[in-house]
RNA sequence: CGGGAUGUAGCGCAGCUUGGUAGCGCACUUCGCUUGGGACGAAGGGGUCGCACGUUCAAAUCGUGUCAUCCCGACCA
């Protein structure tokens, strides 16, 4: 490719309204344009470069025993319908209607086409297990998009998924899984990590997320780890032995006796008001789970994870009440209270989840539903209920690592890829079965298996970059080399260039040749943003027949005879194909 | 959904307070000059100032509404 043809404008200055690292650099190097909030163009070096990806992905799938397929981006309401979520996947899903004033969707993910797919044509056993993928668009409509392509509403997903018998076989196609993404993201120039994860909307059970580790906001998850073991789990879904703590108040409170404690309205008043320590208090929180109130207490020093909590309500979406729900809940129950004077006692039909961290408290203090007023030295016994006890604790750095008790670190990290285990929640409310050997109908027992490729290379830019611009790993280069001539007037430096170039084209190496009438520092401030991952420069040293061969990714700059670097290149590039 | 801000040429911005018919840098076109780290000079092309309504002789500028974009918060009672 002519660099004079080249579908690439560089900008001179960052976007104005981008944030994070691989967003100013992919715009200020011509990868992509935004056309609206979380939507994007992929200009031609972007596509070469998602190309790649898919690709690597594309040989790793199709090695590991899965089929391509492609299914449609627009979705029929029915199908939404049949697996119930409709209803509640909430308004990420993007619904439509046509002119029949028929209900249909953008396809945020495509549990329910793919299992419609498999019902139709995975009729036996025999057939059996199975795995369909595809590389498509998605699109989710996010609150709140942001930083570029690491969380756009439209975005690029290879989605898999896998039909079996039996456990046994879905932990087989499991395991697959996870050795394929170990190679596709080691093969992209990542180091990624897999994290154990809770498996959100898509459901089911079991489920990792493979995370490319970075100490910037581009992480969006917080990843904690263990150094001394293998132990490594999304925050949502992580657990911990917490050091020792004063949890009895028998030596604060002589007796159990409702204590006025004015204007305490948090926890830090409360407990500085009291003299005591936070581990003495029992906190109990309103949540909004699917539209009705749930309580949850906790320890007052620890926090609720709710992704935890939602899950032991068996819930779809969850928050924080607000204030005036609160004010409403109390109203209904005869209370009339603030924030910070709440208590379990007198809600018998909202459901209350303890942490386990309460299990173990004795002679606390617990709010009770009279504002300027708290109970003290209070047991269990004064709640007047059974506790249902459920880990719903956000765990927190120099907590103790459930598998072998040395301090847990955390990090955060970009999740590029996620594998789960389904069993049956899909094939089961859509009557998806095979016949087995008896001639019995069973549903399939299955798995889904996500790989974010547009977010794989803006990943990819987080993890390669320096103040010149990105320096891509070689496999998702969007070119491997450009090849410089340093004044396009002098004839033998062109003449030398063009050679270079038409060699290292006949050897299948992807070059750009720079014939721009620039001066060299554009063309070499250029070839750093873009990021290049072999730059080879014919300037005036070509009179003593010597070029300049530029490693990106090092800065190394190395001396050589025109065929010697384009051997250089060429070996550069094997190397990784 | 709440809070804050911003919409002026492809990109980055000024002008708005005090209304008078739009400007700077980069990019783009042409010519000259230059050619190893974003040179220089000259001459050009490109904008219904987000949109609508209003005030006014006159609106980028003032008012109201609306749309869009970005940031923060989504939490500890």
């Amino acid at each position: 490719m002519k660099m004079s043809k080249l579908f690439v404008q560089t900008l001179r200055e960052y976007p104005s309204d981008a944030e994070v690292v691989s967003h100013k650099l992919l715009v200020r190097a011509g990868y992509i344009r935004k056309l609206t909030s979380g939507v994007y163009n992929y200009l031609p070096l972007m596509w070469r470069v998602l190309k790649k990806i898919e690709n690597i992905v594309r040989e790793e799938m199709d090695n590991a025993g899965a089929q391509e397929l492609l299914m449609p981006f627009v979705q029929p309401k029915e199908l939404w319908e049949e697996s119930g979520r409709w209803e509640v996947y909430g308004k990420e899903l993007m619904r439509l209607k046509d002119r029949h004033d028929r209900g249909m969707c953008l396809g945020p993910t495509h549990e329910e086409v793919i299992t419609s797919v498999a019902r139709d044509g995975l009729k036996s056993y025999k057939q059996l297990p199975v795995n369909l993928y595809q590389i498509q668009s998605k699109f989710r409509d996010e609150v709140r998009p942001r930083f570029g392509l690491l969380r756009g509403r439209e975005f690029i997903m290879k989605d898999a998924y896998s039909f079996a018998t039996s456990q046994e076989e879905l932990d087989k196609e499991y395991k697959n899984m996870w050795n394929a993404y170990t190679r596709i993201f080691k093969r992209c120039g990542l180091d990624t990590k897999p994290v154990q994860s809770d498996s959100g909307a898509i459901g089911g059970s079991v489920s990792h997320e493979f995370m490319v580790i970075t100490d910037t906001d581009a992480g969006e998850n917080d990843v904690f780890y263990c150094n001394d073991c293998d132990y490594s789990a999304n925050s949502n879904h992580a657990i911990s032995n917490l050091p020792d703590a004063v949890i009895d108040g028998k030596d604060y409170f002589k007796e159990t006796k409702i204590l006025d404690t004015p204007n305490t309205h948090s926890i830090d008043e409360l407990s500085t008001f009291l003299n005591i320590p936070s581990t003495l208090i029992l906190k109990s929180l309103v949540y909004i789970v699917d539209k009705k109130p749930v309580i949850a207490l906790i320890r007052a020093d620890k926090t609720v994870e709710e992704t935890k909590l939602l899950n032991a309500v068996g819930g779809l979406e969850i928050r924080i009440a607000t204030s005036e729900e609160i004010a409403e809940l109390m109203g209904n129950h005869g209370f009339n209270t603030v924030p910070g004077f709440i208590g379990p006692k007198g809600f018998d039909d909202v459901p209350v989840i303890a942490d386990l961290t309460v299990k173990d408290m004795k002679n606390y203090v617990v709010g009770i539903n009279q504002t300027d007023k708290h109970l003290v030295g209070a047991n269990h016994s004064d709640l007047n209920r059974e506790l249902n006890y459920v880990d719903i604790r956000l765990v927190e750095r120099g907590e103790l690592c459930p598998q072998c008790g040395k301090p847990l670190n955390v990090t955060r990290g970009i999740e590029v890829g996620n594998i789960f285990q389904l069993g049956t929640k899909y094939s089961k409310p859509m009557n998806a079965v095979y016949l087995d050997q008896n001639g019995k109908a069973q549903p399939y027992i299955m798995g889904c298996y996500g790989i974010g490729i547009s977010r794989t290379a803006a990943a990819a830019v987080e993890a390669h970059y320096d103040e010149a611009g990105i320096k891509w790993p070689v496999a998702i280069a969007p070119y491997h080399v450009v090849v410089v001539p340093v004044n396009i007037k002098d004839e033998l430096q062109m003449s030398v260039a063009e050679k270079i170039y038409e060699d290292l084209r006949n050897k299948g190496v992807e070059v750009v040749l720079d014939d721009r009438d620039e001066r060299a520092g554009v063309k070499f401030k250029d070839a750093d943003l873009i990021g290049f991952p072999f730059r080879i420069t014919v300037g005036k040293t070509i009179t003593e027949g010597l070029v300049e061969y530029k490693i990106r990714e090092t800065g190394e700059l190395l001396s050589f005879k025109p065929e010697e670097a384009v051997e250089k290149v060429v070996e550069a590039v094997k190397a990784v194909i």
